[in-house]
DNA sequence: AACGCCGCCTGATCGC
DNA sequence: TGCGATCAGGCGGCGT
């Protein structure tokens, strides 16, 4: 699922190609994904609009267009299995496609399986978020607080927002397994000592995702033949990114470190995966 | 205020 | 073979 590196590469690849974009057409198939935009303001404000810019926000894109009535923002979230990539117009639309934008010589496609994402006029969710965990100015005492505060396990701690932007659950369970920390460790148990090597391993885990994601252009479809993007699918498609996960998804088979058996448990509804040898307080 | 839990969604997989 | 049950999970909302 799309978690901060993903979103990190999507932007990076699409920022380029819809700069200077104009949108001269709109095809809404599942207006629920622009909520609480109605269809009517979606297009209303959208239509003629022209891309400026592309940044990422924690799991979110923030997609700025110059509008009629001025500068817009446009959110897109790809929740579960929400994808976004230019395509011909030729090309026939995923079954799933969400919101089609005319750009010209290409689509703009959203497409979501499930419909968990979000693209929509509504930008408010981005000002909850906690603080970019690769930014240089990160305050690591507002962290600390935030965990003295709480009785939750860790893990749980990891999956919130509003503590940390764009933490999803695969790299919270590997982040911790790098730390050493267990996962069920309640939040305000965690020595000055594991936090600091939490924050480390979270950085270093999302700056390594990037890297790895950077190469997955090159690897399928990217800016090849058919000029698609594709982006989140099967994780055999996905390159060495899976590769390089140590714990996620890997129960029953050896740690990398210590050789003992990966366990799976179900934490807040969510698979967590860990090193019962390696992740002890 | 913190926290647990439900609903939203579809597709893959499992058991009978 | 077919079909219902279960699982996957980000996040808003609601109840305690």
């Amino acid at each position: 699922m799309p978690e901060l590196p993903e979103v990190e590469i999507l932007v990076r690849h699409l920022r380029p190609l819809i700069h200077g974009k104009t949108v001269r057409g709109i095809n809404v198939r599942r207006s629920k994904v622009l909520a609480p935009t109605s269809l009517r303001k979606f297009r209303q404000v959208l239509l003629g609009a022209k891309f400026t810019g592309l940044e990422r926000r924690g799991k979110y894109l923030l997609f700025q267009l110059r509008a009629q009535a001025g500068s817009v923002t446009l959110l897109g979230h790809l929740g579960m299995t929400g994808r976004i990539y230019l395509a011909r117009k030729s090309s026939p639309l995923p079954r799933h496609a969400a919101v089609v934008l005319d750009l010209g010589r290409k689509n703009f496609i959203y497409e979501d399986t499930r419909y968990f994402g979000r693209l929509t006029l509504d930008s408010s969710a981005v000002d909850k978020l906690g603080p970019e965990p690769l930014a240089g100015s990160f305050d690591r005492p507002a962290f600390a607080q935030a965990l003295k505060r709480s009785r939750q396990a860790i893990k749980i701690k990891l999956l919130d927002q509003t503590l940390i932007a764009g933490v999803g659950n695969i790299y919270a369970s590997e982040a911790l397994y790098r730390a050493g920390v267990p996962p069920r460790l309640p939040a305000k148990k965690l020595t000055g000592a594991q936090i600091t090597r939490l924050l480390q391993a979270i950085r270093e885990v999302l700056i390594e995702a990037v890297e790895c994601g950077s190469t997955l252009p090159l690897d399928f479809g990217g800016e090849k033949s058919d000029g698609l993007f594709y982006f989140g699918r099967a994780p055999e498609a996905a390159g060495n990114y899976a590769e390089r996960l140590r714990v996620y998804g890997r129960a029953g088979r050896p740690c990398p470190v210590c050789g003992g058996l990966i366990k799976r448990f179900r934490q807040a509804a969510r698979s967590t995966f860990y090193c019962p040898r390696c992740q002890r307080s």
